[in-house]
RNA sequence: GGAUCGGUAGUUCAGCUGGUUAGAAUGCUGCCCUGUCACGGCAGAGGUCGCGGGUUCGAGUCCCGUCCGGUCCGCCA
């Protein structure tokens, strides 16, 4: 060993021991008669101290020489230092080295390995070996590899067995794009990489292995963003001779259990919310209800009230914007009214920008002075923004934030005005955690491109028993209110885990290709495999998987999930450290009988 | 496929309505300093303003194109 000890390990007991302790040169500081070397490895910081005048000629030499990120071994004796840091650990001590071995040199890094780094986000990327040096990168590695470890313990437990699935299989038409490999010995042919191992887990249920997991690596070849990647890292699990209760009961306290052994907090009980609930009421299937800001209809909500809202004001004249809208539907930010003229015109050039769509946003400021300020005074008097406060359950102090037009639309809207006021009045914070399941999905959802169904979820989720008769109608336009076991456990807005109760049936699964446009050849070719082994005694089953890396981010605090991976693509799924994707050699391209056009 | 922001010293950035020799901080190099720990002080080196074209007497600055990066929409069963 070229140590006995760590950076990070040695205390005010340890003084007077002779130790041998390596690392990487954080930095020198040379006051002339006295040199400081602090010494760093992953577990922490030793300073090193030489007396000019008391130390051998030859390590003031080397010390002198030394650069940022050198590594060096010394040896020398801990001794209780003169002035102590409170800063560090390490900071009741130091040592006094008889002998300092530079192990290898280093070139000058192009950014500083600190805290808070100079490097940029690209810079950073491209010499990520250096970057995991730093305190927040290696922690945000440490906290991913506790929640692995406590994951494996807790499922351990409960009976799960990790099994590893394939990673070259086959492609699917369904979902996402494929990554493709092409196969030498089999001209022509290409594996896929897996999006999930999901028809694996399936099999390994048939297969009797009643409680399977596996932290695996999943790769879709989408688009990506902040916290989505080409590969990616699943916590896959499925049960057999469960019910959807029983799922939501395990992963549940999987939940609260890492919340509890990493973060060190007790999360209450998971509240559980309707698909159809999410969208009404926050315009987001996966709402974040660290704040409440619950949408409220205006238009539905009057009707046969007794004291239906007028959308025609006091002069006669009609509001068409209110009137022709399908929806009408607000939120009420509390304590908002003061909102001043500029910061309502923010608001709307929000709601105004091509990614969000609406076209405008009406406001009305229910004053202190319990007066109410509307920007459609013009249309409505003063008792129908009364009634409208009423509906808001609006109080003096507070902001009431309107839209109007198609409902899908106007719902995914406001939901993002909603999230917009939630971080403008500080309702989203980081350290605070708002865990729940939204159940009752849809089984399908219209495709108006293609002209039909899809599967929300994937093909091979239940439906619910009692919505099969709608299933087997024969009639399409129902399809729409089938509603599937399907359920996703969301936090802070984050959708961390989705999953479902599985088909099970023969029958079942090749009605359920049929709806999805599968002609019968079609689903035998794809899905076969799956089928016929269906017919072999298959359990009930079904099973969750959570989203790894969005988990261990949204543990961390941090938006995006790339320092949490230690070796992330950028946004164009780039490395660019190892500069990959990459063209591959006329040969080798021969071999796989490819062509590369244009 | 689309929207939007950015690209200036090794690095992170500033650079006004176009106008002398493009600045700061940090890093780097050298010298000084006996208790520093983001040490301090002094001095110094370091830039084809992403690339190409255009407008102009004159472009880091304005326009067009292009490449690269960030964020978002579409997409992600």
């Amino acid at each position: 060993m070229l140590r006995t000890h760590t950076c990070g390990e040695l205390r005010i007991t340890n003084v007077s021991q002779t130790v041998t302790i390596s690392g990487w040169v954080q930095g020198v500081r040379d006051k002339g008669a006295l040199l400081w070397i602090d010494l760093r490895d992953r577990y922490g910081i030793t300073q090193i101290t030489i007396e000019t005048d008391k130390a051998d000629q030859q390590i003031i030499d080397t010390a002198r020489l030394l650069g940022r990120e050198f590594v060096i071994s010394v040896t020398g004796k801990v001794t209780e230092r003169y002035s102590k840091s409170d800063k560090i650990e390490t900071g009741d001590i130091e040592i006094t080295p008889h002998t300092i071995v530079v192990l290898n040199t280093s070139i000058t890094p192009p950014f500083t390995i600190e805290d808070q780094t100079d490097g940029g986000d690209e810079l950073r990327m491209k010499y990520r070996y250096l970057d995991l040096r730093r305190n927040p990168v290696r922690q945000n590695l440490e906290l991913r590899h506790r929640m692995a470890i406590e994951t494996r313990l807790f499922l351990d437990k409960l009976n799960f067995m990790e099994v590893e699935t394939p990673v070259l299989i086959k492609s699917t038409p369904e979902g996402a794009r494929d990554f493709v490999v092409p196969s030498r010995m089999n001209p022509g042919e290409f594996y896929a990489l897996p999006q999930s191992p999901q028809t694996f887990k399936q099999l390994l249920m048939v297969g009797g292995f009643d409680r399977y997991y596996q932290i695996v690596k999943c790769f879709r070849d989408e688009d990506l963003r902040a916290d989505r990647q080409p590969e990616f890292t699943q916590i896959d699990c499925e049960m057999a001779f469960i019910e959807q209760e029983d799922i939501l009961n395990t992963f549940e306290a999987l939940t609260r259990h890492l919340f509890k052994t990493v973060k060190g907090i007790d999360i209450p009980e998971l509240s559980r919310m309707t698909y159809a609930d999410a969208m009404q009421q926050y315009g987001n299937d996966k709402p974040d209800i660290r704040f409440e800001m619950k949408f409220v209809e205006l238009k539905n909500l009057t009707l046969g009230s007794g004291s239906p809202l007028l959308w025609q004001g006091a002069g006669g004249e009609a509001f068409k914007v209110f009137n022709d809208a399908q929806l009408v539907v607000g939120i009420c930010a509390k304590g908002a009214s003061e909102y001043s003229r500029k910061q309502l015109d923010e608001l709307t050039e929000f709601v105004k920008r091509p990614q969000i769509g609406a076209t405008g946003l009406v406001y009305a400021r229910y004053n202190t002075d319990g007066t109410i300020k509307s920007s459609v005074d013009k249309f409505f008097n003063e008792q129908d923004l009364k009634n409208w406060a009423t509906a808001f359950n609006a109080q003096p102090g507070d902001l009431m934030l309107i839209m109007a037009g198609e409902i899908n639309k106007t719902r995914k809207a406001l939901s993002e005005l909603r999230l917009e006021m939630g971080n403008r009045l500080g309702l989203r914070d980081k350290n605070k955690f708002s865990a729940h399941w939204v159940i009752d999905f849809p089984m399908f959802e219209f495709n108006e491109e293609a002209n039909r169904w899809f599967a929300m979820h994937h093909p091979f989720t239940s439906p619910k028993p009692e919505d099969l008769n709608l299933l087997n109608s024969g009639n399409l336009e129902g399809l729409g209110g089938v509603c599937a076991n399907a359920y996703d456990l969301v936090i802070n807005g984050v959708e961390i885990g989705g999953g479902s109760i599985r088909i099970h049936d023969k029958e079942l699964q090749s009605k359920i290709f049929s709806i999805l446009g599968f002609t019968k050849e079609d689903a035998q070719a794809q899905f076969g495999f799956l089928m016929n082994a269906f017919e072999f005694g298959a359990p009930p089953h079904g099973g969750i998987a959570f989203g790894f890396d969005r988990l261990c981010s949204l543990f961390g605090g941090a938006d995006g999930i790339r320092d949490f991976i230690a070796f992330p693509k950028n946004n164009s799924g780039r490395d660019v450290m190892i500069d990959s994707p990459s063209l591959i050699s006329q040969e080798q391209l021969n071999e796989l009988n490819l062509i590369v056009k244009g």
